[in-house]
DNA sequence: TGCATTGCATGAAAA
DNA sequence: TTTTTCATGCAATGC
């Protein structure tokens, strides 16, 4: 007898091709989902499938010519009123007092949608500029991104530290502003830390970085052991179950059969039937696969083709909008204390006048020193419209760009763009990026 | 017989 | 040094 654990309902298959819609009108939320919905195994079969939806999200490698060979995490560009665009990532990461659309009055989606990913740029409201300069709300917002933080790393939580947040925030929330009740509900929550398109919220299960055997002609990716049983549908039998798995930024689903091997006394856990899924994936040697479920534990794949990105990135093709929060290149950043008070500014004249300026130069600095009035009042403007608390970011990091698309042997002819990435710091290099780029000529 | 698939065994690497 | 994990080799099996 085969199990399986498909959330997703699979009645509707109907065509691999990948569609679009728009961000706010993602995935049915009511397609009919179904749990645990037994399959069966004589028809089954690892041929993609996607949910047929009127929707127009782009795919990037339709959308952003950088992504056609990239896959990169999605970005979205937007027009905003008097602003140079922006862009914003899929799966895109949730910061715990941030980028909450829809839940405050104060941010209003744009094209007049609530929810959307989608920022208006207009003005500070008082409400917005109550919440900037509110202490206790910043001092919130930090207490938070230190739990996100500590799991982003991947630690293990332990009760002790736990408890000292839990009591931290007890602590301050004891003027009535918050209760226990809300503090967990607010941590279990804070575990969805990325968003889909349509606003689904998910939670990381697992990464694995693709080996030769994962993408050789065995049609199976082996699991990493520890994750896998943390995270994934417990096996009771080797048979295993069917796992119906979604692409974070396209419709396109798969069913991957999720089974273990017995290994001494311990067990090896694998996804059989993936060789359509890489083939058509292009999966190769380096890429990685990070598996996520959203809250109603449905199942969602990402691919990161880092080793292609690094390679394309190196030789400055299309260096345009890529961003470099993977920190693979980085001349110099900020080391010293005074360094980190540089201003914003500076740090552009800095990279301006960088002797022997290339693109994907990049400084950093922490979001305080980026903050503290001198910075240019087209991005000052364009943070205050986006992030509802100047803690929210921690960190902003300046890129040169190569905007021409000509370049004499691989290098760039000019460099007149840079690149300002607002970097919240949680995620640290192993997670996907929480990034708002701002882009402006020299 | 030959090829593809399955799942156990082995050993290197990491913890 | 020992244990565990995991990449992969390879024999058994099925078609």
């Amino acid at each position: 007898m085969e199990n399986s654990y498909m959330p997703f309902s699979p009645t509707t298959t109907t065509t691999a091709n990948t569609t679009l819609r728009l961000p706010n009108k993602g995935w049915s939320q009511n397609s009919g989902f179904c749990i645990y919905e037994p399959m069966n195994s004589k028809n089954f079969s690892s041929t993609p499938s996607s949910t047929p939806s009127n929707s127009q999200f782009h795919h990037p490698s339709q959308l952003v010519a950088p992504y056609q060979s990239l896959q990169l995490p999605h970005r979205q560009p937007t027009e905003q009123a008097g602003h140079s665009l922006a862009y914003l990532v899929y799966p895109f990461f949730l910061g715990q007092n941030g980028i909450e659309f829809g839940e405050s009055s104060s941010i209003q989606a744009s094209n007049g949608v609530q929810g959307s990913c989608f920022i208006q740029t207009d003005g500070l409201s008082e409400e917005q500029e109550r919440r900037i300069l509110d202490p206790y709300i910043t001092k919130v917002a930090r207490i938070r991104r230190k739990q996100a933080r500590q799991r982003s790393l991947g630690l293990q939580r332990s009760a002790s530290s736990g408890a000292s947040i839990q009591v931290e925030e007890r602590r301050l929330t004891s003027s009535g502003a918050d209760t226990d009740v809300n503090n967990n509900n607010d941590t279990k929550r804070d575990l969805y830390m990325f968003c889909t398109p349509d606003n689904k919220r998910l939670r990381m299960l697992l990464k694995k970085e693709l080996k030769n055997s994962d993408v050789g002609s065995l049609g199976r990716i082996v699991l990493p052991k520890k994750e896998a049983e943390v995270n994934l549908p417990t096996l009771s039998d080797k048979e295993g179950i069917l796992v119906m798995i979604k692409d974070v930024y396209s419709n396109q689903m798969w069913t991957l059969k999720y089974k273990f091997w017995s290994n001494n006394k311990s067990r090896m856990y694998v996804l059989e039937n993936t060789g359509d899924f890489v083939k058509q994936n292009g999966l190769e040697i380096g890429d990685s696969l990070t598996l996520y479920e959203d809250e109603s534990k449905n199942l969602y794949f990402f691919i990161l083709k880092v080793e292609r990105f690094a390679a394309e990135a190196s030789n400055n093709q299309h260096c345009d909008n890529v961003n470099n929060n993977n920190h693979m290149y980085l001349p110099f950043t900020c080391q010293s204390r005074d360094e980190e008070e540089t201003s914003i500014e500076l740090l552009i004249e800095q990279l301006k006048h960088k002797e022997q300026q290339e693109p994907n130069d990049f400084m950093t600095l922490p979001m305080d020193a980026a903050y503290s009035g001198r910075l240019p009042k087209e991005a000052r403007h364009f943070l205050s419209d986006t992030f509802s608390s100047r803690e929210t970011y921690s960190q902003i990091t300046a890129t040169t760009l190569q905007t021409s698309s000509t370049s004499i042997r691989g290098k760039a002819r000019s460099v007149d763009d840079i690149q300002i990435n607002f970097d919240d710091g949680y995620g640290g290099l192993d997670m996907l990026p929480d990034v708002s780029l701002y882009n402006f000529s020299l």
